[in-house]
DNA sequence: CGTTTTTGCACTATCGATTGCGCAAAAAGG
DNA sequence: CCTTTTTGCGCAATCGATAGTGCAAAAACG
């Protein structure tokens, strides 16, 4: 590899090798063989090409060709461990296929959504996938005008194929796992399930706020209103909530779900105020899973969502581009207190 | 915006409009005034492009312009709080620079950091972020060859400016927190603090160590080799290795320093083995900040390591390009245990 | 040995944008 | 009214790769 002032082109080896450009853009890119040309010459080319230290100029190739090898992914954000484990799984499937995986996020904002679209489109990015999609329909409107395949992941789409986690299944299972360990304190409001965070309005929550509601009626127990505290995913907004909720109960109530880890977050930052006994005679769960989380003062029952096995999912769809827009549940993981999980991606450093 | 099969063009806004492709061009990529185009051109151009739903191609312009708009960042992992958290950081600064951010993950394997590299070189990123670089050395030959500017980040490299975590601060002050909480249980061997978890040869373990060591002997305690217990980072490893530690010791040391949370996820897996009274009489540190980890059953004093800081400071390097290698390092912050870090990007969901 | 077929490669247009240059028409100046 | 300057814009080359087509030389064939 000598050290030359730009890089080479298929142009600069053309001249080195006393072959022409296009010779040596066959030679190089595995064309050769339909293109006729002789095995000694790729050779080399090759040796030569490799000599300058080559690359191809990707971006001159993506032009010719219409297409650029990328693969996009949004997702709201990074710093999150159920979307940076997509993030993984993600990349590994991309790179799998030979692709490049571009990840980008929104900030669960409509119009920086809108934006990074309009940038992958730019760069002619041959597939997107969505995680989260905060405005499903201008997507599908943003992608079919630039004639780009998308599937919609964890939040489903009506203009393309998603997939997406079986919140119902999962929060069900959740809420039977606390309804058959909850300890009754002799107390009506107390002794009673609640739901706490999320936005009702996002589709993961209103499911899960639907199985809650549906399992705890088939239990006998149907749920008042004032068991549903969906004051989104704000740790700070769930601390003051979970004080204002044991405020009107006196105490813990007997059985807590936690929507997401971000509002346990919040709600541990309200516990850390409370003697160790408070926990004693109340069963609490959190709907995603944090291996730490399951090692708190108190046991916690969790529920895994299956990122790598969405993503899987979702590039099985976008191989098999069905036509209409289908959707695939993705079975989460109950997971038991004081267990760590182990799976794709654990061995994490 | 109308259907069309295929992307607009400023060919096709051109025959739209009238004008040349030139002036198309010009009009909508702003250099308009520099070119003596009327206002009144550009203002009737630029209606037809948006009626056309036109965007730029990205790859045609980086063609000519020999730029893409793109920068690079290559970390071990998206799955794991400190990478992810800086890949935020790092999308953010991209996008007010206006340039679109690549994120990679290179699984601390050499080879694939290489391919990725070549690949961003393909793509003729602009500029290239390497955090945990596993081969700083071939990087910085790789990307020379390329013309590619590039900033070492957490994990210095000789050729090129680096940003890291004050490493032997953070551990020295964790260190001296853990000593100055450390309740002897009359046991020579107990009565000490030991270091569990990552590989000596990695730069910021040796730090983190070499501050360890130097501590424990300004204390007055020199540190036996047994103490420092580099067993990787993943969850298995540690686990056999606290089952080892306390098998060996007969009960928790009275100190524990553990250098990672992937290590520290391992540890919880023995420690839920045992009985809540078997810490009591332990202080344990963690390297690196988990809300949940600050939680647990038994108070953990955590260093958090700004991740976002490091980013700025790693763009500030990449704008002024100093010549020579500098390295600057950024303080990482003592977490008390049952404390919640709030900054940049904590209010996640 | 002449004809047909095959082999091996070069020529050239093309993808969609940017940019140096040139030229006519309009405006300004004398 | 004739020059000079300015304005407004088009022409054509270019970035680096790919792909359709053509054409000599070599090989095969009769």
């Amino acid at each position: 590899m000598t050290t030359q002032d730009r890089k080479a082109t298929i142009y600069d080896i053309a001249r080195l090798s006393g072959a022409s450009p296009s010779t040596v853009s066959a030679a190089l890119s595995g064309s050769w063989k339909s293109r006729r040309i002789s095995e000694a010459t790729v050779e080399s080319i090759r040796r030569i090409a490799s000599e300058q230290g080559y690359s191809p100029n990707l971006q001159a190739r993506g032009l010719r060709q219409a297409r650029s090898g990328l693969v996009g992914l949004i997702i709201p954000l990074h710093d999150n461990r159920y979307f940076s484990s997509m993030s993984q799984s993600f990349e590994a499937e991309a790179r799998a296929r030979g692709r490049v995986p571009v990840i980008a996020s929104s900030m669960r904002d409509p119009r920086e959504e809108a934006r990074i679209i309009e940038t992958l489109i730019s760069y002619a990015v041959e597939s997107l996938f969505i995680a989260g999609a905060a405005d499903p329909e201008a997507i599908t409107r943003q992608c079919r005008a630039a004639g780009m395949r998308h599937v919609f992941v964890d939040l489903p789409g009506k203009g393309a194929p998603s997939v997406i986690s079986d919140n119902y299944g999962g929060a069900a299972s959740l809420t039977r796992q606390l309804l058959a360990d909850l300890r009754p304190q002799g107390n009506v409001a107390r002794d009673r399930i609640y739901f706490l965070g999320g936005v009702p309005t996002d589709h993961g929550s209103s499911r899960r706020i639907e199985a809650f509601r549906d399992t705890c009626a088939a239990a006998g127990q149907p749920v008042q209103d004032d068991q549903i505290i969906s004051c989104g995913y704000s740790p700070k907004r769930a601390m003051q909530e979970t004080a204002a909720l044991m405020d009107r109960l006196g105490a813990l109530p007997s059985g807590l779900l936690i929507n997401s880890l971000t509002a346990f977050e919040g709600v541990l930052g309200h516990f850390v105020t409370l003697p160790p006994q408070a926990f004693e005679r109340s069963v609490i769960g959190c709907y995603d899973y944090d291996p730490f989380a399951a090692y708190l003062q108190f046991p916690v029952h969790m529920v895994r969502q299956d990122s790598h096995r969405l993503i899987e999912q979702a590039y099985r769809l976008m191989d098999e581009a069905p036509q209409d827009p289908v959707v695939i549940e993705v079975a989460p993981q109950l997971i038991p207190p004081r267990t760590i999980y182990s799976g794709p991606f654990s061995e994490r450093g």
